[in-house]
RNA sequence: CGGGACGUGGCGCAGUUUGGUAGCGCGCUUGCUUUGGGAGCAAGAUGUCGCAGGUUCAAAUCCUGUCGUCCCGACCA
């Protein structure tokens, strides 16, 4: 055994790993609690946490998967500064536009700072100096770092921090051709950096929010913790509620001759309406008001089993904000019972596509207490606008092939965007083009929630004894139990099996603590080692260790010249 | 920011209703015994009861303010 070798294992003697039998009482989902009982992390702040010795470990071993598929497309890492001048702020308009969540700060001499929630700004100042000719494109740059959002609310320990560790990557371009194949390139290999963690995940159409463009795309790993809704369908189409599109599967009211006025006192929620009249949500019609910058009031319907999508609504009217109460009344309506017919003058009126599929509506009559029923289009009121509006849900109907959609919940662990020329046109970064011009560079951008990839895993691989990591994400392949630390036969034999591990490269951990036989096994499910082998007097006595599979539970006894080909095998 | 809950040794909690000067389990220290799934016995150490005011002879307990934390919502890579 060489010195390198013993330095390679882990000693859990000397090993800062303090474990909790007991549940922390703040944290909730499987990945804060085990993370926080194994020892992994440790809260600083709400949101803010330290990584101890282990929880480092795992990240190291996300980060190697992250650098390596980078590389492997091209990537080159940098390291930009988490401190940023506010002055790239203004010029790209973001000081404003991010909002409360940007961490602003000034220095000493009263010179603006934020701390960087992303570094579009910081990205595009740097090559707008350097980055001057066509031949030079494109160019990916990446890095590894920590970012900062002062979020309304950070929960569920790693998965939403107002520190956390991502990996962003820019990419620069002098043509939209040149933009999508560093935009598939990337996506794929965000395909398989998920799959390298082991965690099962989705593409999904995704809206771009803050961070500007239009085509983006995130990767979800499933698990029920996850804060995003998605819908997915047989034919491949997926997407996340908020972006998708489906076709609602509406039902007719029972059929009306005509229009008819019905007293539907005290009812204001859909919910109560449909009881009312022992109808499902899905043959009622939902109306919202709002107005966008050009104060116009605008009533969207939808259908009463579904949600109005507001950034879709954002999208069709410029500054759209729904009526708060007041504004309902001073705007001549009444909330609780709004609908299409019989709205004031002027007033622009959009319907989700679905509803055309119904013909006979039950909608408010805007007048307390009252609802039509037996409403029609062009009829009794005329759509201005047909549109997607709703906020897609299960059951509804693919846009793509027609099939039911089904539903899951996701936690977003990384996305892709293609943000076209937002910041190289507002920060003035161009390029001279093959035919001399100057050119505004198109951009890709591209990130990985590595801290919250870590509490995905986690998510997906647990049970009640503690966490199963993956093996390619574990803090060591294997840790070698000895029942008995005291000099003689069992603790030698340990020692040497830890030492033939590490020389043929297994990563390994060795539990010499002075601990009873439980506590060793306890933490060691706890903590998540893929495999367990368990040096002790009864096995020994027959040349035999047992190995525990920590997955599958499986225990079998190996003989001792036997147990490396086997750990091998498993592995 | 709205709604709800909670701050008591390192961790998990009781005690607060009805004020009387702080307790339990785990962990920690020492010793003996034990040793294949979170040991037993014995002896110990550790608390400005989040903080600041107030009421009272007396406050963990009542009042006011404040800070922190978690959950639901709005928000968001």
């Amino acid at each position: 055994m060489t010195n390198d070798t013993a330095k390679n294992i882990i000693r859990m003697s000397e090993l800062y790993t303090p474990t909790l039998k007991e549940d922390p009482a703040d944290a909730e989902i499987a990945s804060h609690r085990l993370l926080m009982r194994s020892g992994m992390i440790r809260k600083a702040a709400s949101g803010v946490y330290t990584f101890l010795p282990l929880g480092k470990k795992v990240l190291a071993k996300i980060e190697t998967i992250v650098r390596e598929e980078m590389d492997g497309i091209g990537a080159q890492e940098v390291m930009m500064p988490a401190l940023q001048p506010a002055e790239l702020w203004f010029e790209s308009g973001r000081w404003d536009d991010y909002g409360p969540e940007l961490m602003r700060l000034e220095d000493r001499h009263g010179r603006g700072f934020c701390l960087g929630p992303t570094h579009e700004e910081l990205i595009t100042s740097l090559v707008r100096n350097e980055l001057r000719s066509y031949k030079d494109l494109p160019l990916s740059l990446y890095q590894i770092q920590v970012k900062f959002r002062d979020e309304i609310r950070p929960r569920f320990g790693l998965l939403r921090g107002r520190e956390f560790i991502m990996k962003d990557a820019y990419s620069f371009h002098p043509n939209q051709a040149s933009l999508q194949e560093t935009y598939n390139d990337m996506s794929a290999a965000y395909g398989r950096m998920c799959d390298r963690m082991g965690l099962t995940w989705r593409a999904v159409e995704a809206d771009s929010g803050q961070i500007g463009g239009n085509t983006s795309c995130e990767f979800m790993a499933l698990a029920e913790a996850g804060e995003a809704e998605l819908v997915y369908c047989s034919c491949g189409y997926a997407a996340n509620t908020e972006a998708g599109e489906g076709t609602a599967q509406l039902e007719e009211y029972q059929a009306q001759k005509g229009l008819e006025k019905i007293a539907t006192p005290g009812i204001g929620a859909i919910s109560d309406l449909a009881k009312h009249l022992d109808t499902p949500e899905s043959s009622t019609v939902k109306a919202m008001a709002g107005r966008g910058t050009d104060g116009v009031l605008t009533v969207f319907l939808v259908p009463g089993s579904h949600e109005l999508n507001l950034i879709k609504a954002g999208r069709m009217v410029d500054g759209f904000e729904l009526l708060n109460d007041d504004a309902i009344e001073a705007a001549g309506l009444s909330k609780g019972s709004m609908g299409p017919v019989g709205l004031p003058p002027n007033t622009r009126l959009v319907a989700e596509k679905s509803l055309r599929t119904i013909e006979s509506w039950v909608v408010g009559a805007n007048e307390e207490g009252h609802h039509y029923v037996g409403a029609k289009s062009d009829v009794d009121f005329t759509v201005d606008e047909w549109a997607d509006i709703t906020v897609v849900k299960e059951g509804d109907l693919c846009a793509q092939c027609g099939s039911i959609l089904e539903g899951a919940r996701g936690i977003e662990v990384s996305q892709v965007f293609q943000l076209g020329d937002k910041y190289s046109k507002s920060m003035g970064a161009t390029f001279s083009a093959e035919d001399g011009s100057e050119q505004h560079f198109l951009m890709g951008c591209y990130g990985v929630g590595v801290t919250r990839s870590m509490a995905a895993i986690v998510e997906q691989y647990n049970d009640d004894k503690g966490i199963i990591w993956p093996i390619s994400v574990a803090p060591a392949h294997v840790c070698v139990i000895p029942l008995d630390v005291e000099e003689g036969e069992v603790f030698s034999t340990a020692q040497k099996l830890a030492a033939d591990f590490a020389a043929l490269g297994f990563e390994v951990a060795l539990d010499d603590r002075d601990e009873r036989a439980g506590v060793k096994f306890n933490d060691a499910d706890l903590i998540g080692w893929p495999i367990q082998v368990v040096v002790g007097k009864r096995g020994l006595g027959e040349a035999k260790v047992e190995m525990k599979v920590r997955k599958s539970g499986e225990k079998k006894d190996v003989a001792l010249d036997a147990i490396a080909d086997v750990l091998r095998d498993t592995l």
